[in-house]
DNA sequence: GTCTATAATTAGATAGAC
DNA sequence: GTCTATCTAATTATAGAC
């Protein structure tokens, strides 16, 4: 596997300290607990902050959640927009490993977007429909074409291209989702990035072939 | 935190119908929800009873979800033990595939058993420590063993075990737990037997080649 | 911009009637 | 066994000092 050069997550500085640490704390306790289970009160403290601060920087609970959100998949797609600038022109199916390879490694570096989506997607509300809407049915939408052209090429197994997105969306960030998990059944450290890589082969073979 | 050591709890059918709709209940909401989102009085209501009842058959919300989780997982283990059953003596492959089949089955089913692993192995917690020490690590253990062997005859990619559990934990049941998701996203129904079928063939077909 | 103090609501658990 | 009434603690949001 070719060396990739590391990524740093910063997340658009918003020229703001205080209220990029508020958002950050806010990723970590809406994906590990869940919209209602993460007091603000502990989202202010991980941040240094008062509690009564956040409703200065935003207006309610779900607004920060909405923030934080959009901040998340923000880095998401930069981290994909990175990468696919890095390949360049290479016949279409080495570019979709690529697109694996790199949904895998940000998944394994940011479990917090599938800890959200996993939280909110259970059953409709309304922030599963900020959600979806606007977030998660373009990368659908891109996702299936994908598979789509890569199926007709009989480079990818002849499956529906729904069964694939959950088959992929599964299959590559679950270990990484349920890294505390993972550590104490196998042994071995999800974040390290033998296993990022040992996992992202895996899944690589099984959809590709290689 | 007090731990409790109750003894011989038996989920199975308690020939006491109102617990076992409390405990229905329970399953439901610790599982759309998370523990700490999930209101007493909402799964109360949803039982038909009101809310100081549960503390009448559950020392505690603890307890309570302690039960959910063990009729749960009971459940799957009688699911498996009757499909195992079933086939009676053949191949170890073919006993394999019948395995995924009836796990994937299963997690479609009843989602609330991933949804509510997903809950709760983000973080380490006592109930964390309840849920893998006595429900998953036996699984764990019995999947990987079979995995290595079957890997061993070449019947599965030559992919480390524990990376074959977490891709089949990920690619079977996501898209069940996250049904409403699937639905807005693809318009497939992940309830029907067509579409459960179909997932159950593309992931043996991804992992077993056919 | 950030704090302290507090209002209004809701949580899980208990007491006691029936 | 199931209810009503209620206690205590914790929740989000607001008011106002600095």
């Amino acid at each position: 596997m070719a060396k990739t050069k590391t990524r740093e997550r910063v997340p658009r500085s918003s020229a703001d300290p205080t209220r990029d640490r508020i958002l950050a704390a806010a990723v970590d306790l809406f994906s590990e607990r869940s919209f209602d289970a993460a007091a603000t009160r502990e989202i202010a403290a991980r941040a240094g902050v008062t509690q009564p601060l956040l409703n200065y920087h935003y207006r309610s609970k779900d607004e920060l959640w909405r923030a934080a959100v959009d901040s998340l998949f923000d880095l998401l797609e930069r981290s994909m927009n990175d990468r696919v600038a890095e390949i360049g022109d290479g016949d279409e199916l080495t570019a979709a490993k690529q697109r694996v390879r790199e949904f895998i490694t940000f998944s394994a570096r940011n479990p917090q977007l599938h800890r959200l989506i996993t939280q909110e997607c259970k059953a409709d509300s309304d922030r599963m429909d900020y959600l979806v809407e606007r977030h998660v049915r373009p990368l659908y939408d891109r996702t299936v074409a994908l598979f789509e052209r890569l199926a007709r090429d009989g480079a990818v197994p002849p499956v529906a291209p729904s069964h694939l997105y959950y088959i992929l969306t599964g299959a590559g960030p679950t270990m990484f989702v349920l890294a505390p998990e993972c550590r104490r059944l196998s042994g071995l450290d999800p974040e390290s990035s033998e296993v990022i890589d040992a996992h992202a082969d895996a899944v690589c073979l099984l959809l590709f072939g290689r």
